[in-house]
DNA sequence: AATGACTCCTGTGCGC
DNA sequence: TGCGCACAGGAGTCAT
């Protein structure tokens, strides 16, 4: 599902196609998404320029030359689609239109994603924003900042790891292949973490979450890059989904068990119980 | 304050 | 073959 590499690829795809793109329409099939869409969403958009992009955590943000920062979250299962078919595909619930004629839809089968309008010197201010935690990639996420999150919090790393409040853009899969990398269980008490391991569960987001980026974002059945094509770091997924498999990182350890499967907060948890322990 | 359960939604894949 | 159901997960909201 779309988490931060996913949408840091969509956006990249967006901003290299329709940067500086004049909206001249905005089709609208349906405006209940996970929320509604502004009921003047489309007069408030139509003749505006596209001056810029931006992704907070796994939002996406696109400036227009109205002084108005249109919100895009992706839900689980959102995606974009340029140059649709004038026939709207299945699920296509917004299209905007460019005035050189092309189609940018927003195709989201379970609707978990949304769109919204707001003012784009308040996009930080706005409800969703507010209180996010830093970007992982960006310097401002440090080890002493991931110390202080955990300070004295008794919840699983790995649940903690998915709060947007202590670090945005991580989601259930990308959280299971850092915690791995780092060789952190995912059920060790988040207060109970050493500096050293918490250090090293910081190069390993920045570093699974790089590679990622790189790779051009996953593809998890229902994401579609920008350009059409799928992703497919998901073939670099070490544990997750792949219960029972060997672990990559102790190939002939009699010890080794495969990689293991738990719940957590009714997420599917995936990590190797000899590489994860709990100190 | 912190934590976990619940909720939205639909496509997929499994068992019978 | 076809049906039914559990499951997948982002994240806000509510209850504990």
């Amino acid at each position: 599902m779309p988490e931060l590499p996913e949408v840091e690829t969509v956006m990249r795809g967006m901003q290299s196609a329709l940067q500086d793109h004049v909206i001249s329409d905005v089709i609208l099939h349906r405006h209940d998404l996970r929320w509604q869409i502004p009921a003047d969403f489309r007069q408030c958009v139509s003749g505006q320029t596209i001056t810029g992009f931006r992704r907070r955590g796994k939002y996406i943000l696109i400036r227009l030359s109205n002084n108005l920062s249109i919100v895009l979250h992706l839900g689980m299962s959102g995606r974009i689609v340029l140059d649709s078919p004038a026939t709207p595909a299945p699920h296509e619930h917004v299209i905007f239109i460019t005035a050189d004629g092309r189609r940018c839809g927003f195709v989201d089968p379970r609707r978990f994603g949304m769109l919204d309008l707001i003012p784009t010197a308040q996009e930080d201010d706005y409800k969703f924003l507010a209180g996010m935690g830093p970007e992982p990639l960006e310097p401002a996420f440090t080890s002493a900042v991931l110390q202080a999150a955990f300070k004295g919090r008794k919840a699983p790393v790995k649940t903690v790891l998915l709060d947007q409040k202590t670090v945005s853009g991580l989601g259930n899969i990308y959280v299971c292949e850092a915690l791995f990398r780092a060789g952190t269980h995912p059920q060790t008490a988040s207060g109970s973490l050493k500096p050293r391991e918490i250090s090293g569960l910081v190069r390993a987001i920045r570093a699974v979450l790089t590679e990622a980026i790189a790779a051009g974002g996953s593809s998890l059945k229902d994401y579609v890059r920008p350009e059409g094509s799928l992703g497919y770091f998901q073939h670099a997924w070490r544990v997750y989904g792949k219960k029972g498999e060997p672990c990559p990182d102790c190939p002939g350890l009699p010890a080794c068990t495969g990689v293991a499967h738990l719940t957590q907060a009714g997420r599917s948890t995936f990590f190797c119980p000899l590489q994860q322990k709990i100190r």
